[in-house]
DNA sequence: GGATCGTATCGATGCCGGTCGATGCACGGG
DNA sequence: CCCGTGCATCGACCGGCATCGATACGATCC
C-alpha cells in the first residue's frame, strides 16, 4: 500500500469549527422534547395564550388523548426546560420559557451550522 | 350543575394564532431528524467543511460507529431534506440545504411560537 | 369529614428507531 | 475480466417512548 489511507482524494480533514459531541447531545435532548407533533402544539397553545399561560384543563380540549398522556408530555417539555409549571389552587398553569425556544433558534442560525461559507 | 363546564375560571379560549395539526406535523418530522446527537455532529461536520461538502469516508471517520450506521443517519437526514446528496465517481458527497435549517430557526423566532406577547 | 374535581404518577403494552453484521451494488484499476 | 473499494441496503436485535387504564394525591365544597 504506497498511500497514505488519509491522503486520498476525497478527504477533507474539517476544520475544528464542528460542534462538539458533548454540545450535540445538549441540544439533541433540547430537540427531542420538542420533536413531537402533540409537544408542538402544546407549546404553540400555550406561547399564543392571550395571558401567555394555559393551564391543563384548557390543553386537554385540543387533543384526542387521554389526560394521562397530554401529562406526561407537559412533564417532557418542563424536564426539557421548555415549560414552567405554577399551580395556583386547583389548577395547574404552564407557560413557555422563552430562552428554550431562542437557543434553538440560535443554533440553526450560527454560521457553523447554517454552513455559511466565509 | 350549575355551571357551564367550559366557562369557569381557569380557561382562555386560545386566540386562532396556534400551530396547526398539520403543520405542527410537519416541523416534528424536521425535528425528529435533527434530534439526535450524531445527526447534528454530521450536519455540523458537514456544514463547517471548507468546501461545504463532506464525503462519508470522512464523516466515518469521526464517530465510533459502523459504517451502515453513518450510512443510516445520512439518510434520514437526506430524507428529511436537511442533506443533499451528489454520488462523484466512487464517492458520496453530501452537503447541507440551507433552507432546512432556516426552516427550523424562523419557527422558533416567530411569535406564535416564541411567545411574543404584544 | 366525606364527596368531588383537577392533576400527577404508576404499570403495562405496543411500536418506533438506533445499532450491528452481512450482503449487494456500482465504479475504477490492474 | 476479475478484483478491490466505497457506499447503500437488509434483517435482526433491543432499548426507549407514546399511549392507555387505573390509581394516588391535594384542594375545594357541602
Amino acid at each position: 500500500m504506497p498511500e497514505n489511507p488519509v491522503d486520498d482524494d476525497c478527504c477533507t480533514p474539517a476544520d475544528g469549527a464542528a460542534m462538539s459531541a458533548g454540545r450535540a447531545a445538549e441540544v439533541a435532548a433540547l430537540l427531542k422534547a420538542l420533536a413531537d407533533p402533540v409537544r408542538l402544539r402544546l407549546v404553540s397553545l400555550i406561547a399564543s395564550s392571550r395571558t401567555g399561560e394555559a393551564c391543563v384543563c384548557d390543553l386537554n380540549a385540543g387533543f384526542d388523548l387521554t389526560q394521562a398522556t397530554v401529562s406526561h408530555h407537559l412533564k417532557v417539555l418542563q424536564t426539557a426546560g421548555v415549560l414552567d409549571r405554577e399551580k395556583r389552587g386547583v389548577w395547574a398553569y404552564y407557560r413557555v420559557r422563552p430562552e428554550a425556544l431562542a437557543a434553538v433558534a440560535d443554533v440553526f442560525s450560527s454560521p457553523s451550522l447554517a454552513g455559511a461559507r466565509a
